[in-house]
DNA sequence: AAGGAAAATGAAATTCATTTTCAATTAGAA
DNA sequence: TTCTAATTGAAAATGAATTTCATTTTCCTT
């Protein structure tokens, strides 16, 4: 598991941010299985192949569910199947990506990782420096402001990031 | 200069930011020495010591006044001080972010940039795919609606990223 | 003005996540 | 089954960021 050693900008002080801690949000194994067929699907239809590397892995992928990094799924596949490589879960969560089934994310650790997401659907992140849990969130009225803002500047928004990072209920009670 | 490869996640579809254009504002030459002095005090106050090289690139940092990479200053500065190296440029912008007197950005390209701004001064950025041109906001609105967002998640905001990645009005007209 | 300790410098080496290479293997169409 | 293109995985490459270390410089103390 990845341990997070945050750095942040301004006051000089090192805090870290340990592996998501978040309750998982797993799919259910119904929607596991339908993604997996609809993966199956566009693979056939892209000229792909189908192959046992791929089908354990997007299965731990979509059964894990949250922000994970390549070298983690892959630590965590390794347990069961000591033959799948690196390089495969790798290339595997990039082909999930340009195929539509993961986002690819990048918080302030700079570290890349993959959440099952469709490519259209979107959240924005509220990051905790204690715990390192991650929180998700959308909000109408926001995205309403950011177009606002946007339009000032005569500016045509394709995508964007936002992230909040500080402290969730459990560790602002904690630490005071 | 950095031309800046941006890897969309999304559409899996390449686009190019190219330097900064954004019309420079460079500090004026009175601010640059303001900025100098405290700059001086600080460091004798810390125990730390005035050297040539750290005057000539604090000097060229402000000037420069925006967003910009250890890499790209340390090849302006190179230009008329062959014997500056980069790794005395890098660590001095790493001082003077420790100090207060810059910031360090990462922007969806990953590279780490840093502009001349007190820790505590904050805005947001406006990122054209198109030209690379990068526009700065502040919105008290936008500052509220987060720190709501935050409460509702019993969530205390330590810091936040907030970036638009779109297309700013000149590149919007060009290219429609 | 020396002298000396601590800090700074810069070339080179290291780190570390990410990405690519390449030879061997495999999927799946014919 | 055969053939071809795709896939795999170990190892190498990449590249920005950071550290190392021998040398030089600052600046405080005699
Ligand atoms: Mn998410
Ligand atoms: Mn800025
Ligand atoms: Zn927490
Ligand atoms: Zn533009």
């Amino acid at each position: 598991m990845n341990f997070i050693f945050l750095d942040r900008t301004c006051p000089p002080r090192l805090t870290f941010i340990m592996e998501n801690r978040r309750r998982h949000k797993p799919a259910c194994p119904r929607k596991v299985s339908e993604k997996k067929e609809q993966l199956k699907a566009f693979l056939r239809q892209k000229g792909f192949k189908s192959t046992r590397q791929r089908d354990i892995i997007v299965t731990e992928f979509l059964k894990t569910g949250e922000h994970i990094t390549a070298e983690d799924l892959y630590r965590k596949i390794n347990r069961k199947n000591r033959e799948i490589g690196f390089t495969t879960v790798y290339r595997t969560l990039k082909l999930l990506t340009k195929s539509g089934f993961a986002t690819e994310r990048l918080f302030a650790d700079n570290l890349t990782r993959y959440e099952p997401l469709s490519a259209e659907d979107h959240h924005d992140h509220l990051i905790c420096l204690g715990c390192g849990s991650i929180m998700e969130f959308e909000n109408l009225k926001m995205e309403r402001l950011q177009k606002k803002i946007a339009d000032e500047f005569g500016f045509c928004i394709i995508t964007h990031k936002m992230e909040f990072y500080g402290y969730c209920r459990e560790c602002r009670d904690k630490c005071g």
